[in-house]
DNA sequence: GATTTAATTGAAAACGTTTTCAATTTGCTG
DNA sequence: CAGCAAATTGAAAACGTTTTCAATTAAATC
């Protein structure tokens, strides 16, 4: 009853070789004859031979997969680098398994030890929140891993990211040097290092530079969502703030249209910048400007990165920046 | 130099046991006395010994992995289907490998057997363009198959959808009681059975129950992108079309923008309707009115259909249609 | 306590490749 | 054409599990 399937073995009868041959030209190794070659090609066609990747993944202990954990797919930001991350993969012959982890630390130990379990080549992490424990099964495994759009405070994991604490200086700056004396920040979970750290730092320098104190109930702790977004005009009233810098684009949004439901006009009364150039600052009125991150890059880069660890080549630079920049449409003056 | 893995062997030696047993406790069969099982347990925590899922696999004839073939993850509809598909993946303790196709066929059929050679238990496939070589590639393989979002004219394959001939139908009725005699049919490649056939139909039904003649020139063939979309005002006007049933979100918005853009008023002057409801039709103003489906489940019943496929449960309805709606916001009267 | 039956175990054969190492062929050189 | 190096091949041992089937042990019956 169950599909007949072909192996190698068969294809090596019918062809009257060995198994190593086949097995080699499947491989394109070099050493054989061309005739033979040509010989064990034709059977293959004939018999529509279909090598098995599990048995050679036994056999060669390399599975020619890797392990992807985001977050949520569902948030663009992610999906973006995710779809960086599958592309490059396919240009190197690997696979992803993808998994969802709710930025939740435990799902993500769980989810490693199955994405190891299952012998994936290499893996790559998307998440900035990393507890001890998370970190002690990160430190177990020789399996190579490299973050994207993820931030490593021990300097221990090769990573791709942009430079958040420059990029959210310079337009907090700008934002102040365009009369805004306050300004809110408003972002995610600060425990999450990207936020906490990195996104806060620049803020507070942008802030040192202009000479203007550091005002906690300026700062807007959230979970990332629209509909926060949506109830905080009221909070930001409230500090007087004239500006925000958003750390997300849904988030951003939503506060944008909490703003003009309660008539208070973007930019003129109020000026936006948000940090992930989604498709969707594009899509909303007045269009968000932006920090604009290669986000599909990020992902690309990492992959590639990790190929190259996987393989053993040298890679020069463990914490690698992509260029971030400015783009400014109409939620800033 | 190798990390020094830990195999079943040594866990036998070490618990005196025979390798046999150690799989049966693994593997949480019955048939094995409690206090071998604790004397095992005790030894794989010792030595932390961990199961490779290849050997295992290679073994048993099942990976506990399906293959995910979409479009493009980018896109929010296909992001929310491959959440529900992951998330009931790992209820039922499968992973997924997800691959983007980006509709092209020639991708998919190669996507198609990589899958295959790595040996996934299952198939879920997204995607409306099903040439005769990917179909006759299908067709080939015994391992389970079901569509999420995805219509199948052969009726072979397994698949969950809404209804959408009657939703389009529908909601196209209503554009016209409402007074509309103009409603344009604003969609993606009319090749993709879902537009094509489906909800073409429903148009076209609609049209008919209200004595409207058809005309060729209402319908909009597009690429699906909110670029397009954007693009759309000056021609949707010179046919004098008061409304638009579209069938992707991205590319309403883009509409709706467009006519802004253009003065018209939105739904003064230009009613809307589109079809996915995902986040987006919220975070636009006016928020767009859209049908409802229920994506995230799609993809979760879709899962869980194929669960049952899997493991040769019975499955009473091959075509499952799950509810559609509609929800009213504010790019309708 | 002798049988019979049920529960528990282990030996060894798959599973379908890759890979090592030695054997065989082939091609050159002089 | 002998002698040697290089190219080509094959035999068989991994790889780390599951699974079958027979053997052993424990429990139950009378």
């Amino acid at each position: 009853m169950d599909k007949q399937t072909i192996t190698i073995y068969d294809v090596a009868r019918e062809a009257s070789v060995s198994m190593a041959t086949v097995s080699r030209v499947v491989n394109g190794n070099a050493n054989v004859k061309p005739a033979t070659r040509k010989k064990v090609l034709d059977v293959i066609e004939k018999l529509d031979y279909r090598p098995n990747a599990v048995a050679r993944g036994l056999a060669s202990k390399k599975t020619t997969t890797v392990g992807v954990i985001v977050p949520d797919v569902t948030n663009m930001y992610f999906a973006s680098l995710a779809r960086g991350i599958d592309d490059v993969a396919t240009m190197y012959k690997y696979n992803i398994i993808l998994t969802n982890s709710d930025s939740n630390n435990e799902k993500e130990v769980k989810v490693l030890n199955t994405l190891l379990s299952k012998q994936v080549d290499g893996i790559i992490f998307m998440g900035n929140e990393i507890d001890d424990k998370l970190r002690e099964e990160f430190k177990r495994t020789k399996t190579p891993i490299v973050f994207a759009g993820s931030v490593d405070e021990e300097n221990l994991y090769a990573r791709v990211n942009i430079d958040y604490v420059a990029a959210v200086q310079v337009e907090v700056k700008n934002l102040i040097d365009r009369g805004n004396r306050r300004v809110a920040f408003v972002c995610g979970p600060l425990e999450q290092a990207i936020n906490g750290k990195f996104r806060l730092k620049g803020y507070k320098q942008a802030l040192k530079s202009a000479g203007i104190p550091y005002d906690e109930k300026l700062v807007f702790e959230t979970d990332d969502t629209y509909k926060t977004g949506t109830l905080l005009q009221p909070a930001l009233m409230a500090v007087n703030a004239t500006a925000a810098m958003v750390t997300d684009d849904e988030l951003a949004a939503g506060i944008m249209n909490g703003m003009s439901d309660a008539d208070v006009k973007v930019p003129d009364d109020f000026e936006i910048i948000t940090s992930n150039d989604t498709k969707l600052t594009e899509m909303v009125r007045p269009k968000m400007s932006s920090i604009t991150q290669p986000l599909y890059d990020i992902g690309a880069v990492a992959m590639r990165l990790l190929t190259k660890l996987m393989h053993n080549e040298p890679v020069d630079e463990k914490n690698v920046l992509l260029p971030y920049g400015l783009m400014k449409r109409e939620s800033t003056k």
